[in-house]
DNA sequence: AATGAATGAGGTTTCATTCAT
DNA sequence: GATGAATGAAACCTCATTCAT
């Protein structure tokens, strides 16, 4: 429950949630996120939010309402320090080298991905079908990531550090590789032994540098 | 129609399947590829598929039977190649370099995944929700495919060809790379206009140089 | 039982209704008729036709359309002899006076009309709410009773057998007055004695003469 | 918002109403007009009123007492005038012919009947469902407008102004055309033009004299 | 083998009403 | 007095499954 109630104040702290509202939330990230969305039953999210089912539709008019306004805070969270002011010009003084930037990057947004690891399930689940959430999530996620990303990587090909691929590419394939792996190690084969560090290591090293031999 | 029948000899050729059978196969697999198992129903899969509702259940007891009738299939097909013996041997003869191999595979299984690209979204969708489903995933697919690959990524190793990294962090990166091409290209955004030959051709690159400049 | 029966044969003989589906009607006839539509509910219905609740969603996909597929036929069944070919002719030879006219359209439909009385109430009751039946109501019998009796009636007006008044004002005071006798009869007040015939000729001799002292 | 308010000094002026009563009161009335009692839901009414939904039950134990404390006014505002003593010598006075008491009768009630009507129209609706408004009804309205017009009918009928049917049957039907004309006006086909005034007049031509030709 | 009417459990949603604040 | 969150019963409706034909 604490766990819960500290993902909660990271996706939800602006909003003045009553204790009855932040319970139906986690209750219904709990159950979306074991069952999926069409298989989750409003009743069952009642039961273990210890609410009447009536309650839940006082706060969402809709079950997909409340889908949305679960997934929703979390896109918007996920790109937040990508809309800071000047984000690449300070990227550019901080960080010399790709590697540099990409491990910061992952650290910086690994720890939100993983204690929202069951919305990010949610949300991946269920993008492909409700084009509410693939709107929203093309509109500020791929958006500004792509293009914000996509400078900051133009800055480090002008300075001779990363190849002449297209800009969207490497994004895409940088991208893939990080997400493969938090799906993976989170998601796919979360009981397998993982050492983090290492991996995340080899993940940027293999994005710098493949895995072919260079003689 | 007709495409729909060569993709169903792809995946059901070897059973005898009645004429309505195969209607209610196609159907089934649009919807719930469409919109998702737990949100199709069988009233109108029945509907597609021009039979009455009784129809489907003659046929598969269950609803989730008919799910797993459709889903199973493709994973042997998909490991096919890999089961015949003596892969390996045939592969070290034929393939003198790692991007031969690569693209080998890629454009080997590539057609298939493509043409089964609905049944393969059912599977991805419905595996983390489906222990049936799971179950023969691991078994059929992860164990045979990490078994076999990694031998061959050794046999890559001690040739030089390829880093020292170990084998099943090689196969990990390279799935996810093509897995993850595949994902963004026919199912997260399908509508968006790719040059495939380019991409495979650029994803077969960044998995052996990586996007970091040699210099 | 055995009376409403024949009500359904009076309305819905055509179609081929199952068993189950003639109970439902009857029973939602009863319950609309007594509590009104927005206060039926569907389970009360189903109880009472001895039909599980599911049964009445597999044959109206709405409550709604269960109400309208009731309401319907009754006006189409009402205009039924005011479409046959020829009508006004016929009218025109069998009736010399306008007494023998009304007298034999009010003996006419007044069987229909009382047998149908529940569903006569339930869509007096409903087309103020119901935009579909206000339509089909405007659609089938009024223009079609006003067009035609129009005609009747500037028949009636040439021979000298009627005032100058417009045919529609005639034809609205007329229908007035028979639909308000049926309504005072059977709906207001049912329980008070009623000499029928004696007040069919009160009305009639109303309608012609009014209620006026002529000297 | 003036008529309104109008229409509820009409209505309630005896009764000190608090400003929040009277939006309750209005929403309700415009409500239960619109969709009927039964499809009209408290929030909505506490919605369109302004108020929390709490605040209609402190004024109003149950929603039924909300329905009833609207329409129980009007009735014993509607037979005011005819509770008034020495009724039928006033009238006795004042009125020389048939003609002239109607229309006095009729022009004045349909001024209040019309600013009313929304009130009228839930009275009508809701009297065959609530049998406390159909014992208010019968008891306040029918019982002494039927009593009092029998009286002034026998009148008029002594001083050979009206015909010898039997009072009750020159009240109901000339009751009938009254209500008949105000109901297809402005309930039934409130959306077609009608000219007031010669409509009135033909309905009172059409009491006194019917529409047969004097001969 | 095929149908499709029937089922009843369970789904989402609405609603009148209560009550702590 | 007023609020509005909370309730839980009941509303409408869907659905996988069965079975007589």
């Amino acid at each position: 429950m604490t766990e819960e109630e500290l993902m909660l104040q990271q996706l939800f702290d602006e909003d003045k949630l009553t204790d009855k509202q932040k319970k139906i939330i986690v209750a219904a990230i709990e159950t979306f996120s074991e069952k999926g969305y069409a298989a989750s039953s409003t009743s069952e999210i009642a039961k273990k939010a210890g609410v009447a089912e009536g309650t839940i539709f006082r706060h969402y008019k809709t079950k997909k309402e409340l889908l949305v306004s679960i997934v929703a805070p979390l896109m918007t969270k996920f790109i937040a320090p990508l809309v800071v002011k000047d984000f690449n010009k300070v990227l550019d003084r901080e960080f010399e080298t790709v590697e540099e930037f990409l491990r910061a990057m992952i650290e910086n947004r690994r720890d939100l991905l993983i204690r929202m690891l069951p919305v990010v399930k949610i949300m991946f689940q269920e993008i492909p079908f409700q084009p509410e959430l693939r709107e929203q999530f093309l509109e500020l996620v791929v958006k500004n990531i792509f293009n914000r990303v996509e400078k900051v990587i133009k800055g480090y090909q002008e300075k001779g550090l990363l190849i002449d691929m297209p800009p969207e590419s490497i994004a895409r394939l940088t991208i893939t590789n990080i997400l493969g792996f938090l799906f993976s190690r989170y998601i796919l084969f979360p009981h397998l032994e993982w050492d983090d560090e290492l991996e995340i290591e080899r993940t940027i090293q293999f994005i710098m540098h493949g895995v072919g031999k260079k003689d």
